[in-house]
DNA sequence: GTTTATCATAAGCCATGGTTTATGATTATG
DNA sequence: CATAATCATAAACCATGGCTTATGATAAAC
């Protein structure tokens, strides 16, 4: 699997996972995000840029707007990524049972 | 949902994740992780305490030595959340869709 | 055409947090 | 009992990165 963990990376910030959440709802322009929360306009466009790499938004200009919606991408990927763990951790704990087994035999 | 995050954040740096992986794939004491990765054993320790925090591992003394495991409950929140991300991103296709429609019509 | 609105980038500031060294506590070993 | 091994915590250092202000570029509005 190659992930290069830039939604996490991405989601790990308060701000940014807010902006993100807003954006998940449904499409927003960075204007009407920068009124919504409580920093500055450069600062949401800047975090839409984390975001946009990490694949999880895309921006559509719209006139003089940019529309930002979510990508499924990111999601994806980091949905895979938590699979795998997931069943490794499953794994895990079937070997450990069985080790328990084993000793008691 | 009730849902703290801690689990992104725990996730986001890159040694930490590793430490989590590690673990993920099998019980490993303190030292053993100190041994693996390039860094010193007081930054492990303080690495599975984030993790340990967000339930993402558990430890289980076992003389000197302290075996980290897996804690099935932190993955299980953070998948909760992406898949409620998920589901909203899927509801953002829709209703974008049925607008689009609305306008032909 | 002038003004207003939207947005991205750059520069600079500063707090957060990841790291190391130092240390003490606990447990195994000899 | 003495030594060695394992681990957690504290203090201090410093790079990373999130924020603001400043600025320019493009597009809408008047």
């Amino acid at each position: 699997m190659v992930y290069d963990y830039a939604g996490m990376v991405a989601l790990a910030d308060p701000t940014r996972r807010k902006v993100f959440e807003l954006v998940a709802e449904g499409p927003r322009s960075v204007a009407n995000l920068a009124r919504i929360l409580p920093v500055s306009q450069p600062a949401i466009s800047h975090h839409l840029k984390v975001l946009r790499e990490a694949r999880l938004v895309r921006a559509e200009p719209r006139g003089a707007s940019n529309i930002y919606h979510v990508d499924p991408h990111g999601l994806g990927e980091m949905r895979a990524w938590l699979d795998q763990m997931w069943g490794n951790a499953l794994d895990a704990f079937r070997n450990e049972i069985n080790k328990a087994k084993e000793r008691k035999e």
